[in-house]
DNA sequence: CGTGTTTGACCCGCGC
DNA sequence: GCGCGGGTCAAACACG
């Protein structure tokens, strides 16, 4: 029997990146005839048509619950300029073909810097290794980390420390979708301290905080400024691991959850949820971080 | 009693 | 330097 939240995330689950600057380099890789995926590098996704939709099935929905649950995205949504992201374990399908998959190494044919979202180590999709932080090398437009967080409240993708000296991408214009940003630095006593890598998405959501198979403590909840839904703040609760996440409710849509995981486990999820995890579908784990 | 949540106080970085 | 506001702390509380 499913927690509320795995329920919830059976049938809402969907990770969705995008952002509205166009970029020249163009890399699609087709799963069905007439759909295509496209990393944030490359930063342009084919649709069938104009008039086409795309939907976004999670494996919890196809493989526990009875009947697929999902969510279409307006065209309005997804331009065909713009690009997307979608999380490792998400499945797309397409609406003119009735086929869904989820997105893995072996249909999908990924190169550049870094193009799928997990968080799972061995499930980077990068071309750097062991950075499984989403992060663009093409966006050079200047814009700190702080900037973009407070611009919307939304929260970001940070790069891996690695690769601080690149410049960070853009939130889209009406601070509708998510984009990648740049490392944030925190001093101790005066001494220079890189912030861990963040990673956030959204996810349309009845309960606030997911089950992603990680046990965490809540520490501080805060009214931000200039928004309805206080945000939560998360840690980790196994020792020596210093990950920590905000869960906030999107103003403008209070059925999206928005979720920012900062830091990197350093230990494999919770044995329980993993046991009833793969109880309920031996593939599941396949597609999860 | 152990574990997790709530919530007001406090810390600290940033902009002016 | 000061005020604002996001992030964190920790005591009190809830619950099994």
């Amino acid at each position: 029997m499913p927690s509320p939240s795995q329920v919830a995330l059976q049938n809402n689950y969907h990770s969705l990146f995008a952002s509205d600057h166009h970029q020249e380099d163009q890399q699609a890789a087709p799963i069905c005839s007439n759909m295509a995926f496209s990393n944030f590098t490359s930063a342009t996704t084919t649709f069938p048509s104009s008039s086409s939709s795309l939907t976004f099935q999670s494996a919890h929905n196809r493989n526990i619950t009875s009947g697929p649950t999902s969510l279409s995205l307006p065209n309005t949504d997804l331009s065909p300029s713009s690009p997307l992201f979608v999380a490792a374990e998400t499945l797309i399908s397409c609406s003119s073909c009735a086929t869904a998959a989820p997105f893995n190494e072996s249909n999908i044919n990924l190169t550049g810097p870094t193009h799928m979202l997990s968080l799972h180590p061995e499930r980077t999709f990068s071309a750097s290794a062991n950075n499984f932080w989403a992060w663009s090398e093409l966006n050079q437009r200047p814009l700190s980390n702080d900037k973009l967080i407070r611009s919307d409240n939304i929260g970001t993708i940070v790069r891996d420390s690695d690769h601080s000296h690149q410049q960070p991408p853009i939130l889209n214009s009406n601070n509708k979708l998510l984009g990648v940003s740049a490392m944030k630095v925190k001093r101790i006593k005066g001494r220079r301290k890189v912030r861990e890598p963040r990673f956030c998405f959204k996810t349309l959501s009845d309960v606030d905080v997911l089950d992603d198979g990680y046990k965490w403590r809540k520490y501080g909840q805060k009214v931000v400024k200039n928004t309805q839904y206080p945000r939560s703040y998360y840690r980790c609760t196994q020792d020596n691991c210093r990950v920590k996440k905000r869960v906030e409710r999107l103003d403008e849509d209070p059925r999206m959850v928005i979720t920012t995981y900062e830091g990197r486990h350093a230990h494999s999820p919770s044995r329980d949820t993993d046991q009833s995890r793969a109880a309920t579908n031996p593939h599941l784990n396949d597609y999860f971080w």
